[in-house]
DNA sequence: GGGCGAGTACCGGTATTCCGGTATTGCGGA
DNA sequence: TCCGCAATACCGGAATACCGGTACTCGCCC
């Protein structure tokens, strides 16, 4: 391993200082070296193109594009792309869905430096390794109904405030429809209105704020 | 300036890794160094009596005991403190209460890591250097009415999902008087309903998650 | 071809929220 | 001392939301 070419890395953060925090710790590491950074989803997936790293961090929250899409638009181009998601969103749902979308694998920001560096060999040599921390989330996950496509716009929609009534019209359905999508999504996540399926969504990582 | 000690720098981040981040940033500078790290409040406000550093630089969002009131804590006791806020959260009532709490300056993670440290060397010789974006939320902030600390306390429970007459019972009042409360946050925010006025307040940095 | 989940729609009934008033108390600043 | 603000309380009425049903269509998978 001493022989051969130092592992390229692609950062992507939005947070310059996080960025660049990330940058050093990685590149006292002799085998690390970051090629480029981005910090918005577009700029990730063009950075790729270019660079072809061997491993991309990736941050979900990002302005514009979000981190998921963009890992979902990399993978598209390249399959075979190793993306290491790096935040600090704890939901099971954003832990999911990043993986699903060809994540491979999911650390939080609280993390020790040294798993992070870990975590980017292992990945760069084609493993998955799984914290325990994220793993329990995980299987906290597969316990839970997941909302639909639909029941998340719908959602999406009452959390900016809107009436089931301006929701139907957005969405081109019946009052009566969206109420009925609401009631399945109280169900699913396990609250009593509105307010507390938003509460719940957010926190959960179903949906996010702005 | 290169004759005198180095400033002592208290770090206060939950995510490991920024914290590690940001201590290689800050001691790439000679006249930099980074003399203790802590991850909760609690934490923040007993190393600071422990070391006595030359500038805090404190996260607001922080497990347990806040960075707002972390920052209060500390300037109880030392009202000679000087703390920079270094956050993610851009809501201008965050940057104002953390101000109002005696925070030197605010910093948003996105700023280049040149200006952090400039911001610590001049905080540290008795400045408080606003950035431009910072004043630009600030001067926002003081246009719009701000809530009550009653109205905080209903709009909480409103955000967990509590009904009127719920929050009347835990606050001890009418299931009217809380009403009245919701009306009045709906004006000052701008909100036409409790759904919304929670979106509002989180974005602005009035409610925080979890 | 039958089952299943997602999406659509409607109904009747109840609960809750939202709106526009009015009013009292107490406290701190001009 | 007087004003304003925060907090409290009540009323009536309109608008919305929530609940428990039932039911049809479509696409998909076995």
């Amino acid at each position: 391993m001493t022989m051969s070419d130092p592992i390229r890395i692609l950062c992507v953060d939005d947070h310059r200082i996080v960025r660049e925090g990330i940058r050093l710790l990685l590149e006292r590491e002799p085998d690390l070296t970051v090629v480029a950074v981005a910090e918005t989803g577009e700029q990730a997936v063009s950075k790729y193109r270019a660079h072809r790293p061997d491993v991309t961090l990736m941050d979900l929250q990002l302005p514009g594009m979000s981190g998921l899409e963009a890992i979902r638009a990399i993978r598209n181009d390249h399959p075979d792309a190793r993306i290491v998601v790096l935040t600090m969103y704890q939901g099971d749902e954003a832990i999911f869905s990043a993986l699903e979308a060809g994540a491979a694998t999911y650390l939080l920001k609280d993390s020790l430096s040294d798993e992070l560096i870990d975590v980017v060999r292992s990945v760069h040599a084609g493993g998955r390794p799984m914290l325990p921390a994220i793993e329990a989330k995980l299987s906290e996950h597969s316990n839970r109904p997941r909302l639909t496509p639909r029941e998340v716009e719908v959602l999406e929609l009452v959390s900016e405030g809107f009436r089931n009534r301006e929701i139907a019209a957005m969405l081109g359905i019946s009052e009566e429809t969206a109420q009925v999508h609401l009631r399945n999504i109280f169900q699913k996540l396990g609250a009593r209105d509105r307010t507390a399926a938003v509460q719940v969504a957010l926190r959960r990582g179903i949906l996010h704020l702005r």
